[in-house]
DNA sequence: ATGGTAAATGCCATCCACTTGCAGTAACGA
DNA sequence: TCGTTACTGCAAGTGGATGGCATTTACCAT
């Protein structure tokens, strides 16, 4: 089942500007906020309007096809593709803002631990850490 | 040293409206959003503008004498009295919005795997588990 | 191939957290 | 008590994100 196809199961179409939206988010080495998302449209020509790109990604990741993910101090959101990719978690330059994956989540085995002491019930996390990259040193 | 002299000693003034977002801060059981220390504020009768909340509590970061964190998918910046806390992290409950305090942070040996991973010298890391609070389950 | 219908789009205005400018106020050392 | 200057309050402005609504478009049934 491929991208077209998981769409169309969920009753939602393929739709232009959809398309767009998969294939910068698919081209991208790091995960992109609507707006950068959007610039990068604008980059390529392609008009389609920052509301329908809110309004894509909102879809997107419902259908699990994109995660969304907020890193701290930046006060947006940025979604990457989800595809084959593990659960994983970002580090951010304080300097430049450039964002690399990390390649390990060491958090599997906290749940219980938690669970424990807090009394809640865990779902989800989120992590993430920050410094200075190589270029940026 | 107490407070006043902190503040004192960077040539900050310990104003009336600093007393008073400090003093909230103090007695709250859980990190406060610049909006709900205002509205705790108009709760005891306390005339200060949000603007200059928001302002105070810059300040008081800046002075390292409150921890400023933001919680995934909350859109908003909360604050907590530094005093002799230890770093540590939270839970929220998905259902409710409680808050909760972690005690441990298991992150501290990873500095290292990750610096070599990256190539990144590592500064900060965010963490925030999210779930259902024991009311809420 | 076509037509009907509901999803999707574009443009509008709006919301909300947060910031900035500036004139008037007040903390506090001299 | 006075003068400097940090601080405050009010108004207006940003920027990310959302909601309303008329129009367009994907795509299934015919």
């Amino acid at each position: 089942m491929d991208v077209k196809d998981e769409i169309r199961a969920s009753g939602k179409r393929m739709t232009r500007t959809r398309r767009a939206v998969l294939s910068v988010l698919e081209q991208s080495q790091y995960p992109l906020s609507p707006t950068e998302l959007y610039a990068q449209l604008k980059k390529r020509k392609i008009a389609i309007d920052l509301v329908t790109v809110y309004r894509n990604l909102v879809t997107l990741k419902e259908l699990g096809l994109v995660t969304q993910l907020e890193l701290h101090q930046e006060g947006q959101v940025r979604y990457e593709m989800k595809e084959g990719r593990q659960h994983h978690h970002h580090i951010r330059c304080k300097s430049c803002g450039r964002i690399a994956d990390l390649l390990l989540c060491p958090l599997k085995k906290l749940t219980a631990v938690i669970e424990k002491e807090t009394r809640f019930v865990v779902g989800d996390h989120s992590l993430e850490f920050s410094g200075w990259c190589p270029r940026c040193q």
